[in-house]
DNA sequence: TTGAAAGCGCTACCAA
DNA sequence: TTGGTAGCGCTTTCAA
């Protein structure tokens, strides 16, 4: 059995208490004794019980709240499987998590979950976030409180959030710039669709992606067109292109709508002639995949988005230890036909 | 706060010894008594506070023992990590977790290792195996005792373990040769390189890749080449490959010698003409993918395979939980210059 | 400044 | 078949 508090105690001759208080500079000790019992500690390199130090601070009660925007789509209900996975971990050491989910997103939602879930006692709080004023504005009040912040999936710079875990959008792009370039050596000619021009993560992944393929003179990089997260949109953007460049090698789609590219694609009997481009692993993009409609996706590690932002929390507010950086990016996967199994 | 086991006593009359051998079909307990506390404990919601039986765990004093061979490999560093992860977080759950480290592959180191942790012990064991006969037999063998054993990274499907966690060898096979239908969609000359001819995961790497490319009409597959892990083997093979066939288009090699096929790639002058996909993301293989050398690296979840089986091992033992599948996967990455840094 | 003791929720043991 | 109780290691009162 490893060494105790006790232990510590009888050797320097004095009780649990003081050791405790010596150990963790609660003050009211003597520097003399203290000094004493954490050379005794230090030698027989003594560490705290986490057990014994859960069971207490659970009687405390550390309560931390998730807010979830956009909870009906595929990739936010794995971010919440993440959340509750870090919820069940958190269990174990005496915290209580509690995990709203809002359809859709809706800045005043989100402010009104977050008024409930201080209510409840919440001492942090991990938000899907917008940079919206509102909400960047509330951020910073508990900030103010004393409340810390951590955003995750999508992010709120100009706030004074703890951290942000999240895709690198940017990089992303640059990745999905890659691949496009090892699928056609000898150039080509390449239409990227983004979803809403004002969607920052939309907006980056395309960027990273013009920006990569700038010094590639042999890929032509037609405008991009945005097609507001739609199919139909989608669909007649490509069709239009197809029939306007027969020699189009490549569609990067940022959004959502990759199914009326595909579709497109079909339509022109130019299946397979060319290749798309797309993001986010979820049921529809793993059967486009199988049916090599689709050649490559690119997925966020959802899981992580909805876990570590929960378990930084609890450690900022439990040791002070504040998250490595403020921006932690997640891995970006590159998902194929063969490896989108769900067996992960 | 939750509902605790005192207040079920106290709602069925009864004492909490009793409440505890009910919940837990520990016995002891009259047929109707067990009914009654079972009815109010599924009314109530009642959920054992994992801190509470984690404190009592504590002193019975869970053992697990965790044996990797090749520690010397970035790979298994990687493992290792994962393995030290699960330790800590066991280490919440009243476990102690003992990690032994192996250079190189040695089935007498450790039938050697199995001993001691036994002795200090251990009551399960997570093994980085061989499926030597010598191996398979004490597996079995503890298998017999009551301690259950799960392998990771490699296997030994011949023995009574548990279960597996590692890379799906086949799979990633097909996951590189769709990547390299992907390159050459015109066709091309490949040449595959094997590591050693009797080592089951590169072997499987291999069937993996020639499978998946059987139907693909035009690309044309040289016959495969062992480099037994070596770089000058595999320059010389490269090179002599280069010479003959100078279509020759990629290279895939499933085993150490990466470096040897990049190098004689350069010295021929065809960087950039002759793709090649190789295994692992470790230093060396970063920088290849950063200069171009390679174009894509297949990787394993390392930290998983070192952390899952030790989790298994806890909830069979606890709980007698086994595991959902004799075969767990770990997920298998692409990467390439862009997603190969180590934010992950 | 220090000590003593309570108590978190659970399981194991012993006694009835 | 049951009840009572000790005790895990820690923190936090309350007293001294």
């Amino acid at each position: 059995m490893a060494v105790t508090s006790q232990q510590i105690a009888e050797l320097a001759g004095v009780s649990r208490g003081t050791v405790d208080r010596a150990l963790h500079n609660r003050g009211r000790v003597s520097p003399e004794v203290a000094a004493r019992i954490q050379k005794i500690a230090e030698e027989l390199g003594y560490r705290p019980n986490s057990i014994g130090q859960a069971l207490v601070r659970a009687r405390q009660g550390l309560r931390l709240g998730a807010i979830l925007q956009s909870a009906e789509t595929p990739t936010m209900q794995d971010v919440a499987v993440g959340a509750r996975q870090a919820a069940e971990e958190l269990r174990l050491s005496g915290v209580e998590v509690e995990i709203r989910e809002i359809q859709g997103r809706d800045t005043a939602k989100v402010l009104r979950q977050i008024n409930e879930l201080l209510d409840w006692g919440a001492g942090g709080l991990a938000i899907a976030s917008n940079n919206t004023p509102d909400l960047v504005r509330r951020i910073d009040q508990l900030y103010q409180q004393g409340v810390p912040v951590a955003t995750f999936n999508t992010d709120a710079p100009d706030s004074k959030r703890l951290c942000f875990v999240g895709m690198d959008s940017y990089r992303a792009g640059q990745t999905a710039a890659g691949l496009v370039r090892q699928m056609l050596p000898n150039g080509g000619l390449v239409l990227p669709i983004a979803g809403h021009v004002n969607n920052g993560a939309h907006y980056s992944r395309l960027r990273g992606f013009l920006d990569a393929l700038k010094d590639a003179g042999d890929i032509q990089l037609l405008p991009f067109q945005p097609c507001f997260d739609r199919d139909d949109y989608a669909h007649e953007i490509t069709q239009h292109t197809l029939r306007e460049n027969p020699s189009l090698s490549c569609v990067y789609i940022t959004s959502n709508g990759q199914r009326g590219v595909c579709r497109a694609i079909e339509d022109e009997r130019r299946k397979g002639r060319v290749r798309v481009v797309a993001y986010d692993l979820n049921e529809p993009n793993r059967k486009l995949l199988q049916s090599g409609d689709l050649s490559f996706v690119l997925d966020q590690v959802a899981l992580d988005q909805g876990r570590r932002p929960l378990q930084i929390l609890y450690h900022y507010l439990l040791n002070g230890t504040p998250p490595e950086k403020e921006l932690l990016y997640t891995d970006i996967l590159i998902r194929t036909k063969y490896n989108s199994g769900d067996e992960a």
